[in-house]
DNA sequence: GAGTTTGAAACT
DNA sequence: CAGTTTCAAACTC
């Protein structure tokens, strides 16, 4: 994985080419359905021609897993979908913080059309405009060069539809967009604009000067898809669960200094590349698309005329073990806003069969989304969102089977963001081409986000989630589109109850109506949970009956996903908590305090589900009173000079110092950082030098080590056990004799031990030295051994002589 | 598994 | 903001 350093891409031109990420991407197959088991070349097998085992061997090496193979893979972890020859139009997104839920994002709902050619693209940008904005797909290099936006275009766009053009600046944004997987799988990027004429949606967000530069990282297709969605041949992925893994690093959070400092000699750990003067980081965003070679990739571009500036800043990926090539490319923005000190910048990288997404993440990040409706857009998708500071690993869920839902990831926030999309109920191309108006007019946005809220922005599809669907409020909170139907959770009107929390909101995301929120029109859902309701088949939401389903859903949310529901586990395997007195609505609980609902919890008297929700909301909204950042993660960046990760608060131990689980800097899911000059702690052996920290790292090291060789020793084993019994099992069943060492049964072996045994016996009445009783014991075993392989021999010839 | 220790969260 | 209490997780036996 590689990283260019921004002063490197400053001298990029606008269509940005990763030819390295690609160039050992074989193209792709015209089927792409099937698992393409390329061997590699460099990997070869060795083949025992001798046995039948061979052609196992055979077997075993088309599966192993290719470079391109693990891109690919890869490529469909992180995009959350997949792509073949008939899977023209999988979507996965990966909307860094470009996706800024402003105000111009109520606007911003595009409804994205394809064409069939690989230039010209359509594109729906923030549903203001419909850009068509030239740019090329490499087929060769897997490449798509995306051109700037044309203008003149995005102009008329905007014109019929009655709103003052935007026009996205040269220099605003970048896009690269690369594939990791085959050629064949083009991928689309969408860079939704997170501006908007202000006046014409709610005014929640801030930032609205400030300029974004858009990268994309590559992401590859893979071939190896189910296919899950059947409208217009679109078929969306399922993705396995339990390897993606998102990993934000590097995140800045704003620390207080009003701590006494504390000399603690803390090293600076700044290997990620970051430049400590870069305040602002580049903001990745992008619908990722993945579709049929031939088919035309629609960008939706929403138009942002409040772009983030972004200078330029490396980024930094977590080395995991790649067994691909990844480049991420970080674009200078010559339009850099100076007050915009944030950054976050969200890749999510294809690593085997792990999704590894690398945030950088500093100051909110607005967002804005657009909702393409188009033919070769899957429903589908993942959305990263760079945004609130602070780091946090997030993993990005494969909604597996349920196209109607994307999700979204806020980097700085541990929760999941999902939004509900409607499933393209007509798919047919035709009707997928709805002109730039109408796709204004029916996918209409929703503002959510305010400052620094992190809001999902939910599009519930009417027929698939009948639970989502919210109760309706005077100003339109449902759009309604003749293609999609698409309803909006979140009003577009602020819910007084609820909305002061959104800029903090923590748990979850999805709003939903509350089956007992009372007078709270809608619930805070969890993200994992609404993903729980679309994977769990048995959840009937063909029901229209409103919300009979309240206690079906509470008995979903209850089903033991902790740690076994693929996409809870792969995000995060959470313990069950314990709690007894808190109700589950206090910070000491865990589950609350990540915005989940209890899940095959051992709690008592939980109110941490969608029945409480009131007393739910309640209770965040406490939380958030008390504590505005009560919800965020609490391990961020520190200053400058210090290590890339600490305690947002400081610990405050006396007792442990600091270095056992009860301290949050170095508890285990805080990574084991140091603590810094902000902790309160007291004789801390939390720091670098710290002896005692050492031994315990050198100690967690070598357990981890011994681990590995354990596992290692045991697969070699078990992998040497089965190649003898590969071996041996169709000799002897061939009547062919059997290996020699087959004779050595447990009576054979209780004799050479008696014989060892009498030869001892002997040395000792003899009186001969150690040495020499050794020797004459070694030597018997020889022999022992020698009569073993001869009788083996000679049962051999005896057998091969009678079959014969 | 029960009891103890610990420090964050909550409370005053 | 500091001191105290509550709480649940971490830890020990």
């Amino acid at each position: 994985m590689d990283v260019v350093s921004p002063e490197l891409n400053s001298l990029l031109p606008d269509e940005i080419m990763d030819t390295e990420a690609v160039e050992d991407i074989p193209q792709s197959q015209p089927d792409g359905s099937a698992v393409q088991s390329v061997p590699s070349d460099d990997a070869p097998v060795p083949m025992e021609t001798d046995t039948p085992v061979a052609s196992e061997h055979l077997s075993l090496c088309s599966n192993a897993p290719s470079a391109e193979h693990t891109k690919a893979l890869a490529t469909v972890a992180a995009l959350g979908i997949g792509s073949g020859s008939q899977l023209p139009a999988s979507i996965s997104s990966t909307l860094p913080s470009l996706l800024t839920f402003k105000p111009a994002t109520a606007a911003s709902m595009a409804t994205t059309k394809t064409t069939d050619s690989l230039s010209g693209t359509s594109f729906s940008t923030g549903g203001l405009q419909r850009l068509t904005a030239p740019f090329t797909i490499s087929a060769a290099n897997h490449q798509i060069i995306l051109n700037k936006v044309a203008s003149s275009q995005a102009t008329e766009a905007a014109k019929s539809a009655g709103i003052s053009p935007q026009i996205i600046k040269q220099e605003g944004q970048k896009l690269l967009v690369t594939t990791i997987g085959k050629s064949g799988q083009p991928i689309v990027l969408q860079l939704p604009h997170t501006g908007g004429k202000p006046g014409l949606s709610q005014t929640f967000g801030e930032n609205k000067s400030q300029a974004q530069q858009y990268k994309v990282v590559t992401i590859g297709g893979r071939s190896e898809l189910k296919p899950i969605v059947g409208g217009a041949g679109n078929q969306l992925t399922t993705l396995q669960a339990q390897q993606l893994k998102t990993v934000q690093i590097a995140t800045k959070t704003p620390v207080s200094s009003a701590a006494p400092i504390k000399f603690i000699i803390t090293k600076t750990v700044n290997s990620k590349g970051l430049c400590p003067q870069t305040s602002v980081s580049p903001v990745i965003a992008g619908r990722v698309l993945t579709q049929a070679p031939s088919r035309t990739i629609t960008l939706s571009e929403p138009h942002n005329s409040n772009l983030q500036s972004i200078s330029g800043k490396k980024i930094a990926i977590s080395p995991l073990k790649t067994p691909s090539k990844v480049t991420v490319v970080s674009v200078a923005s010559p339009t850099s806003n100076a007050s915009h000190k944030s950054l976050t910048l969200p890749v999510s990288v294809a690593l085997g069969q792990q999704i590894l997404t690398v945030q950088q993440s500093a100051s909110p990040v607005k967002l804005t989304t657009s909702h393409p409706t188009t033919q070769n857009i899957k429903p589908m998708q993942s959305v990263t969102m760079g945004g609130v500071g602070g780091s946090q690993f997030k993993t990005i869920i494969p909604l597996a089977s349920q196209p109607n839902v994307q999700q979204i990831q806020v980097p700085g926030s541990r929760f999941h963001y999902v939004r509900l999309v409607t499933a393209t109920t007509a798919s047919s191309s035709g009707h997928l081409s709805v002109p730039s108006t109408s796709s204004i007019q029916t996918a209409k946005p929703m503002v959510v986000s305010t400052g620094a809220v992190r809001m999902s922005v939910p599009i519930v599809p009417a027929q698939t989630i009948k639970q989502m669907v919210p109760k309706p409020l005077t100003s339109a909170p449902m759009m309604t589109t003749t293609q999609t139907q698409q309803r909006l959770i979140m009003p577009a009107t602020p819910l007084p109850q609820i909305q002061p929390n959104f800029t903090n909101l923590p748990p979850g995301t999805v709003l939903t109506p509350a089956p007992g929120g009372g007078n709270v029109g809608y619930a805070v859902v969890p993200a994992q949970y609404v993903t729980q309701l679309q994977q769990t088949p048995f959840v009937t939401l063909a029901s229209s009956s409103g919300f009979p389903a309240s206690t079906g859903i509470q008995t979903q949310a209850r089903l033991p996903i902790n740690g076994l529901s693929p996409a809870e586990t792969t995000s995060r395997p959470r313990k069950p908590c314990n709690c007894t007195k808190s109700q589950c609505l206090k910070l000491y609980c865990d589950c609350f305090a990540n915005g989940e609902f209890c899940n095959n919890c051992n709690c008592n008297n939980c109110f941490n589900n969608l029945e409480h929700e009131t007393e739910r909301l309640k209770a965040i909204k406490t939380c958030l009173d008390r504590n505005p950042e009560a919800f965020k993660p609490k391990i961020g960046k520190g200053k400058e000079g210090e290590s890339d990760r600490r305690h947002s608060k400081g610990c405050n131990c006396k007792r442990s110092g600091c270095l056992k689980n009860y301290c949050e800097c170095y508890e285990a899911k805080a990574a084991k950082i140091m603590c810094s000059s902000i902790c309160k702690c007291i004789g801390c052996k939390n720091f670098e030098e710290s002896p005692e920290r050492k031994t315990l790292m050198h100690l967690a090291d070598a357990a981890e080590v011994r681990v590995l060789q354990q596992t290692a020793a045991k697969t070699k084993l078990s992998s040497q056990i089965s190649d003898l019994l590969m071996r041996t099992t169709p000799v002897i069943s061939s009547g062919g004799g059997r290996l020699p060492y087959t004779f050595v049964t447990k009576e054979v072996l209780e004799a050479t031990c008696e014989c060892l045994m009498e030869q001892a016996k002997k040395a000792e009445q003899a009186h001969q030295p150690q040495v020499e009783a050794e020797r004459m014991i070694l030597e018997e075993f020889g022999h022992c051994l020698m009569r073993i392989i001869s009788s083996a021999g000679k049962a051999k010839a005896d057998c091969a002589s009678i079959n014969c």
